[in-house]
RNA sequence: CGGGAAGUAGCGCAGCUUGGUAGCGCGCAGCGUUCGGGACGCUGAGGCCGCGGGUUCAAGUCCCGCCUUCCCGACCA
């Protein structure tokens, strides 16, 4: 493509509105234009990489036995109500009113990849199949950033699996899971799988693919002796490195705390009465109830976050009237077993002899409270939300936090959905309906072009990898309104490359050399070819590494073949 | 949804305190000089100063309301 003819302008400055260093260089290098918050459009080198990803994508789910077919966006609200997502998401659907009905612009697909490909999965003997799209996603985000990192419609790679077992699955699973790793490793991408929650998606098992990143919006924990990874919203924490002394603890000792219904205030009050205590001396306990809205009681450290189990949710005002024995802000672990409370301690709980607790009664806490002696628990877990320097669950480790983008995910759903949906079932070999077992697998194309930009790049510009640059090449021309015989050599070049099938930028534009530079830098080509008639009298072009920075001269014979061997 | 900041030419910004002809840099068009790392001169085009109301002889500037955008948080595959 010669760049006279090339819809670009590059920018010297980039927009206010970008703060991460990916997005403003995309601006500035006329991949991306902003056409509303959260909503991007790709100019034609930006579509380009979107491409190359795409074509790394189809090979290698299709390498996993995936087939690639193309749902609509537009969704009728029906499929959506079915399966109660139409509630469960409300936050980010965005809805279309048009001439025969409602609809949702798809922000995942189970519903209609399901809707779409049940008739054709009617047996045991269709089955295990696989099933891909690369689509437009809508999700109406609270607050778009960053780019293309977190925007209104972005592109995803979405796969689905449907077995007829959960080996099947795990199978299915397996094979999607390598595609994975194959894919970010061609995209040059320091990802890490980690263990992840299952959100609004469902399912069990489940991983995200995590590239650290200073502008994430992820945390994720991570041993450095084991390998343990995993999302912060999942990660556990080891056991405590210290347990009871066993020495004797005096009796529990009452005090007057009105109105300190926080672990702050209390700290404060104690404090002010000469006692030399701080947050962790206490022992935080959250209530929550089950969907039989059964009572369970979390004790974590005063000075550590509750990371809240699966299917439990906080009481509100009513819970606390119909269970009189919780006293909001002065609940403790005293006799909570009686109550039929079921009590779940984290680890910290065992790293103290004893502690200050709510005294269940209003306006009072305890000193002194020990554990077995004035309280007991049903299980001791990790029950908060891990911190850096927290023991690993898995060896003698300790967990590093580190801050990364998410830019896949892959869920097994078990029979999540195919239970909602009545049709979501197959004939199996006896005759009987059973459902499919689901996988499915995603992958933020629209994202991952700004996680890329943000690993490679430098003061100059963007560094793509060979893999998904726009194009391999770059040929630039100095000086052309004035050295003839070089803008003939370098179109012969261009010329020769085509007919060889790579694909070369070429900067045919008559520009100061020093705007040429700058804009190569800028783009970040990988491979960029000088030629000029200074080099042309020695024989040689001068040929320039963007990923490394080398600089080596080729000779002119040799340079059609050196550049396709490079592409 | 809470806190903060900002909307003036395609992009980056000044002007607002103290109301009186709408400015600078980059980019764009033309001419000339330059030419191996973001050159220079001259000429020119380009503005609903976010929107609506108010005060005033007069509003980019003062007052009221709204909208939009960005950052931090809440939320989130």
């Amino acid at each position: 493509m010669r760049m006279t003819r090339l819809a670009l302008k590059t920018q010297r400055e980039a927009p206010a509105d970008a703060e991460a260093v990916s997005h403003q260089l995309l601006v500035r290098a006329g991949y991306i234009r902003r056409l509303a918050s959260g909503v991007y459009s790709f100019l034609p080198l930006g579509l380009r990489v979107l491409s190359k990803l795409s074509r790394i994508v189809r090979d290698e789910f299709d390498a996993a036995g995936a087939q690639e077919l193309l749902l609509p966006a537009l969704h009728p609200v029906e499929i959506w109500q079915q399966t109660g997502r139409i509630e469960t998401m409300s936050d980010v659907l965005m809805h279309v009113e048009a001439k025969g009905g409602a609809f949702i612009l798809g922000p995942t697909h189970e519903e209609a990849v399901i809707a779409t490909i049940s008739p054709d999965l009617e047996s045991y003997r269709d089955l295990p199949v696989t099933v891909y799209q690369i689509q437009t996603k809508f999700r109406d985000e609270a607050r778009p950033r960053f780019g293309l990192m977190r925007t209104r419609e972005f592109i995803m790679a979405d796969g689905y699996s449907f077995d007829a077992s959960p080996e099947g699955m795990k199978k299915s699973y397996k094979l999607m899971y390598q595609a994975f790793l194959n894919i970010f490793n061609r995209c040059a991408l320091p990802y890490v799988p980690v263990e992840a929650n299952s959100g609004a998606i469902g399912g069990d098992v489940n991983h995200e693919f995590m590239v650290p990143s200073p502008i994430g919006e992820d945390h994720f924990a991570q041993c450095p002796l084991c390998g343990y990874a995993a999302n912060i919203e999942a990660a556990n924490r080891g056991k405590a490195s210290r347990s009871p002394s066993g020495e004797a603890i005096p009796q529990m000792l009452v005090h007057s705390t009105p109105g300190a219904s926080s672990i702050k205030d209390v700290v404060e009050l104690l404090r002010s009465e000469g006692l030399e205590i701080d947050e962790s001396a206490l022992i935080k306990a959250l209530a929550y109830k089950d969907d039989k809205d059964d009572i369970t009681l979390i004790l974590v450290p005063g000075n550590r976050e509750v990371r809240v189990p699966a299917g439990l949710t906080p009481l509100d005002d009513s819970d606390f009237e119909s269970n009189s024995f919780l006293f909001k802000g002065f609940i403790g672990p005293m006799g909570m077993s009686d109550q039929g409370v079921r009590v779940l301690a984290d680890h910290g709980i065992l790293e103290r002899d004893s502690w200050f607790a709510g005294a269940n009664l209003g306006g009072h806490h305890v000193s002194n409270a020990a554990i077995e002696r004035d309280f007991k628990v049903d299980e001791i877990g990790s029950f908060v939300v891990v911190m850096d320097g927290d023991p690993c669950p898995n060896c003698e480790g300790t967990l590093t936090l580190i801050r990364s983008a998410e830019v896949g995910h892959t869920f097994q759903l078990g029979l999540a959905y195919s239970n909602k949906i009545p049709y979501a079932s197959f004939k199996a070999e006896d005759g009987s309906d059973q459902k499919y077992w689901m996988g499915c697998y995603g992958i933020g194309m629209s994202r991952l072009p700004a996680a890329i930009a943000e690993h490679l790049h430098d003061d100059s510009g963007l560094r793509w990898p060979k893999s998904i640059a726009p194009y391999p090449i770059e040929i630039l021309t100095i000086t052309p309104a004035r050295a003839p015989e070089a803008v003939a050599f370098a179109d012969d070049i261009y010329r020769q490359l085509e007919e060889k099938g790579v694909e070369v930028l070429y900067d045919d534009r008559d520009l100061a050399p020093g705007v040429k530079f700058a804009d190569a830098d800028l783009i970040g080509i990988p491979t960029i070819v000088t030629i000029g008639q200074r080099g042309l009298a020695n024989g040689v072009v001068e040929v320039k590494d963007r990923l490394t920075g080398d600089r080596s001269e080729v000779s002119v014979p040799q340079l059609v073949d050196y550049l396709a061997r490079l592409s």
